[in-house]
DNA sequence: CGGTCATGCCTGTATATACAGGTCGTGGCC
DNA sequence: GGCCACGACCTGTATATACAGGCATGACCG
């Protein structure tokens, strides 16, 4: 089969969409062995090139593993993986039709105390960058940004106009994020938060503390705080059929 | 060059990170054109197909755009869209060694009112499944899950022993998990989360809202709500260098 | 009996080639 | 001047082929 009809779906598609079926109807299950390229070629009329490309594609996706001399195998943990997308607040802010602007409340050097020293994986003492940042949303405060900055990765931070580029935005370019970590609480304001974001004692806040890799190296660590009654997080996969999402209203019994 | 020698990186591995570093050197921009497979070619001596792989795999990493007829381009949100993974409930406490529990508070079949309508893409008033669980770590209330199901995806949802098997198990393996989106906030405990999770008026509390679908059907949609003191949400990205995390210290000024 | 090596299976990488189809600029025709 | 056909360029898909290298099994030899 040298061409493939018009309006038909790719070869190695169908392959790919052969094999979710299987795992999806349980006649694969994790742990099992898949077809190998050369039974795919015998079973689709494919060349092995194409079906080597569906069951790699499949790997990246999560589904398989592979492993040379081996074999090709359904991934155990599938179904507790999540892949999601989470936003940036300025795209977030301007995404919306509003405008965002920022002010900078502390920026400065100091020595690394052994939590931030732990976090972005140096040497307690060494001198750190700390800026403080509240991110605002047609003037109403949205978040608090307490952030700390290895030095050894981007030394000239606290030179940039932080109301002009946001901290994440100067370190993405310096550099590129390879990794990233994030913890998201629910917690109570302190002084600061509510100071600077205006919340009442009583107004729940979202804290997520992020930390973002370069290579090997920590490049950041940050606080975010968000007032709970004006913030949600969202994180959604890519390929979501259709249609916006609503929350829906407290119906508890 | 037919073959490579031995210990260097494969050739499309090489091209990728070439890409990657004039991204990151600041030299092609999000909407700049990178070059096209036959500009690999020629530069780097390698055949189309490998070039094809480079650009490909970069694609399904988020960092470029390919379009047929146009070119291949950075991605614009490349620095914005970050990769998550979320470990679900039961998983997440027997990997801390921990015994999980589950009660079963309310299961019952109801006619959906126009939020949960909405939310499972149903017309109001069909009937649909609500079930209402308490998740115990080792004795304590650790999550509140209020959940309606779908009936034409999961018609015998309500068969299944709760205590034995989660709905988040027994749904993907009903129908596998295509698509997701999730919504986190921070709240105050209402009446039937203090009840149940035995947390005071004042404490906050981590809600996610959680939607998946199965193709083109929405599954089914859940309100997690956490105690704030006890749990935090986690998310990290593939590929952490090393070392666990610890959340630092309060350090406000 | 046990260790070693050969063999076969499988994946990883790479090339050369071919055709299909989208996009856009250019030049000719009306 | 405006419309349309064509060609240049690009990506998408697919094939046949080749060699390298990981892994397990079993045969052979000490």
């Amino acid at each position: 089969m040298k061409t493939r009809p018009v309006g038909e779906a790719p070869h190695y598609l169908r392959i790919k969409e052969n094999i979710i079926a299987l795992i999806a109807e349980g006649k694969l299950r994790p742990g099992d062995r898949v077809y190998s390229e050369s039974e795919l070629v015998s079973a689709f009329g494919v060349s092995r090139m194409t079906a080597n490309r569906a069951l790699r594609e499949l790997m990246f996706e999560g589904v398989l593993t592979r492993s040379a001399g081996l074999g090709t195998f359904v991934s155990s943990q599938r179904q507790d993986v999540d892949l999601l997308q989470i936003r940036n607040i300025a795209e977030e802010i301007s995404g919306r039709g509003h405008t965002h602007t920022a002010r900078l409340v502390v920026a400065e050097r100091i020595a690394a105390d052994a939590g931030v020293a732990q976090s972005l994986d140096i040497a307690a003492g060494i001198e750190v960058m700390r800026t403080l940042i509240v991110h605002l949303e047609d003037d109403q405060p949205i978040q608090m940004e307490e952030r700390y900055v290895n030095p050894v990765v981007a030394p000239d931070y606290l030179a940039n106009d932080f109301t002009r580029i946001t901290p994440n935005e100067y370190l993405s370019q310096v550099a590129p994020i390879t990794a990233f970590e994030h913890f998201v609480e629910a917690i109570r304001p302190d002084a600061t938060i509510r100071r600077l974001l205006g919340v009442k004692p009583d107004q729940p806040c979202l804290r997520v503390f992020r930390r973002t890799w370069s290579g090997e190296a920590v490049v950041t660590c940050a606080l975010l705080s968000y007032p709970g009654d004006k913030y949600r997080l969202e994180a959604r996969s890519r390929d979501i059929p259709a249609k916006p999402a609503r929350l829906p209203q407290e119906s508890m019994p």
